[in-house]
DNA sequence: CTGAAAGCGCTAACAT
DNA sequence: ATGTTAGCGCTTTCAG
């Protein structure tokens, strides 16, 4: 007897009737509540199995008013960060039990805006937003949706709106640090803009940290900013090359390893050495920074654990847990690998 | 006089008792369907900016049996072509006014169906699919959703199931062609297990078309099999190592571009220069092949536009545009590139 | 242990 | 031009 799986989607009505009885008792055993006699269940399990039966989840949302469904937006979700970050989410969402919808605002402000909209209507039960700039429009989005919200990558804790950042200050200091520890005392910036609060002023703030604090000026003429990508690097690296033909500076510290990448080719190409005449560092440390030739010295972000954290804030609050409203700040690690020289070699 | 959006959210009924209308005149405004007169609808408007009124669109979906979501089942996202393809699908569908709902199977099989069971329950009105393997739980739970699907990365058209997929065969081919026509007889293969069809088996069919064709015999010993990581590049890289040594393999053909980096990473590191003592070939061309040292002679497949098109024939079917049940095949180009080298130089 | 009935929030005939 | 009514498919008291 062959299944007639595949029909039109049948209801619990329907269910119910071929198996004799209301539907309250297929709804009792869809969801193991009450009582019900052994017998009576094998009958319906069966008409289930033999009919394929699966209950409309937009019915039982409506009934529970909750979807199991949190929104997620996405600036561009093509990039190593973000689609770690996007399976560290998927991942801890789904050991609960929720799924996510996405929204790629494809780095435009109005769409985060727009998929939050989306979200509220679609009734979900929570969102999370990986977000470049807090502008007054999402925030304002973020507040009338009436579920909870997890913030990544920027640091909404002072707007009462708990997420979770990494350490780019600290972070970039450090790195810088490096560079200072290994003899160099000239160093370039190839940076992005200063609307990105994180990479544009938090990595950039803790690279002038590092050089103030021994006393070095930071060379305006060394600083170059544009956008993120690796075209931006190689773009970033052209304008400066005739300094480092001059000698100096002998250190480019890019903020995302993306232009790091970006830059070092560009360089490679024109015949400049790295590190030896000059060294590159990253920050994020990417998949291929460690496979890169040269190897690329960087720090390492754990953005897949960024997303599962995230996720599992958002879990906890969606279960009534309530959560401080706290930035919680991922760790960090310095990654020294080959693109960096040192200058000055133990004696 | 502050809106009192945020408050809990209210429903249909109450924004008409508020503008003193029926549910129905409310609905008017909101579909833009029917007559409602100026006055009237400015009122309601009125009401709705005030209230912050979102409908609910789990009701509208129960009632209009359509929820606008697309389930979107992909083994582990962030990889380049998996987050390409998202993108695409992302982007595409946005544009018709759906929404991707995400599951990861993180390459496990029954997470597959899971997700598509999952999918099932919440009534989306299409599926897409990036598979590795046609199991048969896959196909059978394929044909058992009553709502349209298109499989990317595999063909099944044979099951009757439309699909994009790139023709991995003919792109392999005419990379090993070049690696031919660059006067190498001896090429090695990193390649994956066989299960995976399209990357296992075709792009491994395409190597051994083009050498049969020069009637060239592949060497076994130099064709070993592993993962998809950087790693199970370097792997397969450690394991020719002996060989390059003696000579022989002079090129190496890698069925991804990822194999291809972690391999020629690894070469490096053991002082093999990459492409004077060996060539190196990828097949896919993700993002850093064209800016790594040397810069990685590959094929270029569109994964972005893969998603694109892939969205697109979904969409038709969704809107009862009946498409044929076939393998749209995508198109492909060599990228000639610095790391293979050419054996035998124009006179 | 099981069934009847009342909605969840919305739309769409069908009246008026 | 607007209101009344009957569901969409499910869950959940409340009675038996």
């Amino acid at each position: 007897m062959k299944s007639d799986a595949g029909r039109q989607t049948l209801n619990i009505r329907q269910v119910a009737a071929r198996a004799g009885v209301s539907t309250s008792t297929v709804s009792r055993v869809l969801n193991q509540s009450g009582y019900v006699k052994a017998e009576v269940r094998a009958r319906i399990e069966q008409v289930i199995a033999e009919t394929g039966y699966v209950p409309s989840g937009v019915a039982t949302n409506l009934k529970k008013s909750s979807t199991q469904m949190v929104g997620v937006v996405i600036p561009r979700i093509n990039s190593f960060a973000s689609s770690e970050i996007t399976a560290g989410i998927s991942t801890a969402l789904s050991e609960f039990g929720y799924i996510p919808i996405l929204g790629s605002s494809t780095n435009i402000p109005e769409n985060e805006v727009r998929y939050i909209d989306i979200f509220k209507r679609q009734r979900v039960d929570g969102v999370l937003i990986l977000a470049t700039q807090l502008t007054e429009p999402l925030l304002e989005s973020m507040r009338e949706i009436s579920v909870p919200v997890v913030v990544i990558g920027q640091d909404a804790s002072a707007f009462g709106i708990p997420c979770v950042i990494q350490d780019e200050r600290q972070a970039t200091r450090q790195l810088t640090d490096h560079l200072i520890r290994s003899g160099h005392r000239r160093i370039g910036l190839i940076g992005v803009a200063d609307w990105d609060i994180q990479v544009g002023c938090e990595r950039k703030g803790g690279y002038l940290d590092a050089l103030a604090a021994v006393g070095i000026e930071a060379d305006p003429a060394w600083t170059v900013t544009g956008g993120f990508d690796l075209k931006d690097g190689a773009a970033g690296a052209d304008r400066l090359v005739p300094y480092i033909h001059s000698g100096v500076p002998t250190a480019l510290l890019a903020v995302t390893d993306r232009l790091a990448i970006g830059a070092m080719s560009r360089l490679i190409e024109r015949r400049i050495d790295v590190p030896q005449e000059v060294s590159v560092a990253g920050v994020g440390d990417i998949d291929v920074a460690s496979v890169y030739n040269p190897k690329l010295t960087t720090v390492h972000f754990d953005y897949f654990g960024t997303g599962a954290v995230a996720a599992h804030m958002l879990v906890a609050q969606m279960r009534e847990e309530p959560i401080a409203p706290e930035a919680r700040i991922m760790p960090f690690e310095l990654r020294i690998r080959d693109s960096v020289a040192n200058l000055k070699p133990r004696p």
